[in-house]
DNA sequence: TATGAATGAGTATTCATTCAT
DNA sequence: AATGAATGAATACTCATTCAT
């Protein structure tokens, strides 16, 4: 059962190797990100995204299969971040009209913070956004998301705080739509739906119930 | 004072100019919104609508400045249309609140109805929207479109069926949000916000008054 | 019935820019060709071939709609001189005989001046060759090219020169086999098939009668 | 003149690794095989290869020079079959004159039966050919592949049965001519010269002795 | 008014190959 | 022996736009 010395090293750099294939691949996702805003969805290109990095454009390929692999691997990296910032906030509260507020907020925040990541989760790309959903689904994970709400309702209606009549997943798509409203809105037409009118109908959300 | 023959002969040459000026734009204008229906935003090019009308590419230059200019055109016309369809959805009811309800399913099924020209409205094109809303503004026209909805609101409070201490604009904003939040997802996430969801969202919505 | 002055001069113009036209046309074709014998059928390029005359790559565009376009356009060309070649040779005789020798001499003479178009014609894209085909049997052309032969052979069975129970197109078909093998290994295996056997075939070719 | 241990040790172990240098030749000859008979000779490539046998790239060059050497191979390989294939026929009949038609029907038949090997060695890569003929010769065997039909001829020759004053090389290569025009009409101009016509012509290739 | 000519910039992707490990 | 990293060179094709006519 002793590692002879051979296998240690070869261990070893196995796991360099492996270091150094992420490093370069988060460099190509920072980039990428970096560039997918400043650019914006359409005039995002691979060869920018290798240029920024200094490297040729065919280096990407190493990393991702083709431009829509990087692209989804952008998606999904948003989408936990995005996932966590909403768990992070419910976390901080027992009372699920509590976290349902806090939840609501925590996804505007999120989406005025990384415009270009919620708009390639929500705005550009809904076929990822079912494409991961179902692969959570196969794996059991069904309230990942912005499907937390969904939990967060049921879980109201257990308590009796919410009517238990109503369909729980039509609740939380309405939620959804209405921080989806605000969010977007800020997002695509900051002129017309500037911060003060964001905050001003996050206000009025908890009235809705 | 009297006006020449020569002057009446060039005075009908120009209206005769004009009027097949306005002609070829329109049909520009047809051939391109028909393109962006069946190629969206992004597949959208000169050279495909001038092909589509049998004219050079360059011909289009003539009546547009270049494609931004088309585009904030076909940007303009369907303006029109959606606040045509709010105001005549408006048209049909008398009290304040069954009018704010209409206007907000009339705006859900122009969306959903017109997909491509709501995106270029609402998701895609904030800046045309500031442009166009600057210029309305400008004319006085303060209550147009989406901003109907503001005219309803302190109609309303006027009547005493709305709380009078509310900011008529940010109520506006906020049921805004509210509508766009169903329209857009139902528009970009057709799988996870189907047609079921959209009409039960549109269902909860008057409660929140 | 006059012809006005600006007509006269438009139709000036017009017959410029189709010549012109056509001079940029040819320019093409002959670059075409050189470049396809000098770097093969594969490592044909459309970006060789306009830097080759110092024109952008997308100029080639403008007067062929793709690269398939511009290899059908070779492909035409070839087949004309090679009919040409054909026909002319024939001419020169009257016994159907004398006439099949000198068309089959004429064929592999062909095949050795002008080894790129033979090999576009018979060896690298018999898709075009049917499409070719087709196109002339549709217009009634149904003796064109290599399908001479077949002329001569019937001729010369109501002649009573050749045994009438053979079917003729086989017979073409067969001599068409006859000398293709002599040409196209003239042109691949030029070590193997030097222009000494080509010829002592070629002398053996008439006793196969 | 003992052989130490340790030599017989090294030399037991030089020969497994040359068993396994073949091993691994072998597997990507074959793989490469197919895949030629599957893409053709332009969408060959090295990648495909690797990746079809479960190998990096790069593990190709381990085993081959370059793209050309690994073709060569595949090149000498269907050389193999092919004279395989015409020997085969060969021995089956014992008169001269059956040996050339089993010969010419055996040689018509590899060709329709493995087209892209065919096109390799006598359509595409004359290069290749001429090498290995010097190769061939250089070893003494003069006789090998087309060339058997000289030998046959020769043989006929001596036996009184052909002509005594006929080059026997002029007459192996126009009789190579003449398969070689069937068989590569049948391949690359399948719709023109169909197997009805294949067939025909091999019917009608006896009599032109 | 309309157009032909031409271009420059740009796209994703594929490939053979070298080099260090 | 095998491979990961990286590259340079290509390729077909599309587009918006300018210019002279």
């Amino acid at each position: 059962m002793t590692i002879t010395r051979a296998e240690r090293i070869r261990e070893a750099s196995r796991q360099r190797r492996q270091q150094r294939r992420e490093n370069m691949q988060n460099m190509i996702h920072e980039e990428a990100t970096r560039q997918l805003s400043e650019r914006g969805y359409e005039g995002f290109s691979l060869r920018e995204v290798a240029e920024g990095i200094g490297y040729a454009p065919t280096t990407i390929y190493r990393y991702f299969r083709d431009k829509d692999d990087l692209i989804f691997s952008l998606f999904e990296t948003a989408f936990q971040s995005f996932s966590a910032a909403l768990d992070s906030a419910r976390q901080k509260h027992t009372h699920p009209t509590e976290q349902l507020e806090a939840i609501g907020r925590a996804y505007v925040q999120f989406a005025l913070d990384h415009p270009v990541q919620y708009r390639l989760l929500f705005m550009e790309r809904g076929d990822l956004l079912s494409r991961l959903y179902e692969r959570l689904k196969l794996a059991g994970n069904a309230y990942v998301g912005p499907m937390i709400v969904e939990e967060v309702v049921i879980s109201g209606q257990n308590q009796g705080l919410f009517p238990p009549e109503v369909n729980p997943q039509y609740v939380a798509s309405f939620l959804w739509a209405q921080v989806h409203g605000i969010a977007s809105l800020g997002i695509s037409c900051p002129d017309m739906f500037p911060t003060t009118v964001i905050e001003a109908s996050l206000c009025s959300l908890p009235k809705t119930f």
